[in-house]
DNA sequence: AAATAAACGGACCAATCTTGTCCGTTTCCT
DNA sequence: AGGAAACGGACAAGATTGGTCCGTTTATTT
């Protein structure tokens, strides 16, 4: 017997309510609120996902699989720096967008997702290097400083209580670093 | 009758691990969780601040004072670089250490605390206009846009999971911000 | 040292939120 | 149409949180 019509939509559903309420409120959103978030039943996601770490699971790999895709395209780039700059910019993005999740994303999920984040640095790691390589990325950071950088502009606010400005304040600080980070 | 020592004494612990609450926390700590942190029991927390925005207030204002005073010193330093880049480092850290607060600083807190954030303000935008003067600081940005980069190296992780190592995290940030701000 | 009043602590209550289950009803597939 | 799979949401149990109250402790005064 195959799957159901409405309980692969549901599934559907609620993976994608996940993404979002963790991608606002982190890692320990409740069920009651997954399921109000994506108009079912909280039945229906316990049935779907007994275990919270199976939910979690689901949802950073389904971060990662995006991220990786970014990854590999940078790779194919011809210009290093070119590709560098763009994956940068998508990690910049991607994180600011899953504010929410702050580090606690290389806690958990199971084998299959730290096999994912492995090829997602193992990736990150040659396109930085390459950049590295051609002379184009200052060479004093280690590649794993460089990709810390990648979650600067994610930052909510500051002290001053001065609000990120949605429309460019990721703009602003990825400019900055950018200048700080290329070379010639 | 003057306040009793042992009231003063509590005071000042109260109000110490409202701080250190707020600060990993962000403003919502409950009065339950402050008490036990500060060793005392709630109905002293209760006492000395029956208003929430009370002791928002306090901690804000605590916070600012420090901030205030580091800005001063800034505004007498000859360099201008070199004024800007401390004050700069100033507020990263103390963004970093408080980044519990996230945006929240602004909504909060009286008149006084606004007082104390627009003296602030004010002399930040001195530091900033100062050395942009004097063509040591980039000028394609405005003072704000230059003061909201103090948030970026406060983020507690990324996408990636990576997270910030405490001993030079902040520093490696900060290096990259400033040489993209640095002129000539 | 004794008296007094201020300050303390934490048990306690009510309201809210979260986890997780269970079963009558609905929906899909044949 | 009929049966199984999936659904939804009421419900119970436990955890948190805001806030009060009163018996006990502690600082100060005389």
């Amino acid at each position: 017997m195959p799957v159901r019509a409405d309980a692969q939509r549901n599934a559907a559903r609620v993976l994608a309510a996940a993404r979002r309420a963790v991608a606002a409120n982190g890692l320990d959103v409740s069920y009651h609120e997954i399921a109000r978030e994506a108009g079912v039943g909280v039945g229906t996601v316990y049935r779907r996902y007994p275990e919270r770490d199976q939910l979690m699971a689901a949802v950073l790999s389904d971060i990662l699989t995006e991220l990786i895709d970014t990854a590999h395209q940078a790779l194919d780039c011809d210009d290093a720096w070119e590709g560098f700059s763009s994956l940068f910019s998508g990690l910049v993005l991607r994180t600011a967008q899953n504010a929410g999740l702050s580090g606690s994303l290389d806690q958990h999920g199971g084998p299959a997702v730290a096999q994912q984040r492995h090829e997602l640095l193992d990736l990150t790691r040659r396109v930085i290097e390459r950049a590295q390589g051609q002379g184009r990325l200052r060479r004093d950071l280690a590649w794993q400083e460089v990709l810390r950088l990648t979650g600067a502009p994610a930052v909510r606010g500051c002290v001053l209580g001065l609000e990120p400005d949605p429309a460019n304040g990721h703009h602003v600080v990825l400019t900055v670093l950018l200048d700080g980070l290329r070379t010639g």
